[in-house]
DNA sequence: GCACGATCGAACCGATCGGTACGACCCCCT
DNA sequence: AGGGGGTCGTACCGATCGGTTCGATCGTGC
């Protein structure tokens, strides 16, 4: 409860605060599940506050979408270059780090997938693929590290073993989905490059 | 354009009718993207109709999910056992069906899945879950055949890569994902159970 | 031939939605 | 000291939502 009416903070900070507010009610809820006026009496904003900064829902949730996006990939990302240089380690990394977030309480699939789904209209299905577009890439890095004989495919393969475990894990089995999903990613790597062994 | 004001046809009829119609749109538009008196217009019947046979939107939608979900499991077994006896081919007619579904001009990810995530309350839910069961049921069976080492296990694997194709053909790539998805498939089928041969 | 059941079309309801307007407040800067 | 900008709280707007009701209509089975 940090500012009473007028504001102390500069506004960039304001702005941080919707934005993380918005991000866990609107993952939580559905983009259509929480109005405005919810949002803000949770945010701790006014409406005018909100909307001078993001102009409208629609751009809330852009921007909402937008920083997410970019900090889980991250967040991945971090977690596969922490695994050291081998490629199965990376992999194994990402695989991991996904079940940690599937394990979370109120887990409820990739946000913006999620997202991208209840709006058929442009700006979060736009989201979504330069998401997905940014796994491919880490995942492809992987790939090439690996020698695969086609690293585009397989990083390819690999997201899909990604998005479906995520789903897999949303809607039927929570438990397994990780594990399950990092050993298919192993045996797909090893297919795709028998030849590099773990020399040093 | 079938019925003029009173009905002719027996009240299964215009039920089905109903379904159908509203399938469609559902699926297009998503559940929350169009309206009931929309949904009426379209589908050519009155609201009372639409009540009397499905009492709330949301039954509706659960019956369109259940008639859907039944239909197409079904449509991929069935292409699954005209297949052959050979698990590695009846699991390249799977991904190969899934394909002829990714490349059609509105496809727009699975419906059930899409319905799961834009409804955070039971009933899609359920549905979903139920849904993905069948798969998984459809594929344990490929994988009990083919005497893979751990039938479960592979078949929870190829239900992350059916669900993650569809994803990724939905929000990222539509034009390699069902063939990526198989490729993927047949090299995890063939890790998973690698002393069965195509002897006759 | 007549009542019954299914249907249509349109009016109607309260609730809620995204978005705007306004007066008051308070902090920072000059 | 004083003004300006960011904010709050609330009231308000038109539109639309899911759902109900009602009179008129029409085919079918008794």
């Amino acid at each position: 409860m940090p500012v009473a009416k007028g504001t102390s903070l500069d506004p960039a900070r304001t702005r941080e605060g919707i934005l993380a507010a918005a991000t866990g009610l609107l993952y939580r809820h559905g983009l259509d599940g929480v109005g405005v006026s919810e949002l803000c009496r949770a945010v701790g904003a006014s409406k005018e506050t909100l909307y001078r900064h993001f102009g409208s829902k629609d751009g809330l949730i852009a921007a909402v979408l937008e920083e997410r996006s970019a900090r889980v990939t991250h967040w991945i990302a971090e977690a596969a270059t922490a695994a050291g240089p081998r490629p199965a380690d990376r992999l194994a990394a990402v695989f991991d780090a996904l079940g940690e977030w599937y394990a979370e309480p109120d887990f409820r699939g990739c946000a913006i997938v999620n997202a991208a789904t209840q709006r058929h209209a442009d700006p979060a299905r736009a989201i979504a693929a330069t998401h997905l577009g940014r796994y491919l890439t880490m995942l492809g890095d992987i790939a090439a590290d690996a020698e695969a004989a086609d690293p585009g495919l397989l990083a390819r393969q690999l997201l899909m073993l990604l998005e479906g475990a995520t789903v897999v894990a949303d809607h039927h089995d929570t438990a397994t989905a990780a594990a399950d999903a990092k050993a298919a990613a192993l045996a797909l790597l090893a297919t795709a490059a028998p030849t590099r062994k773990q020399a040093p």
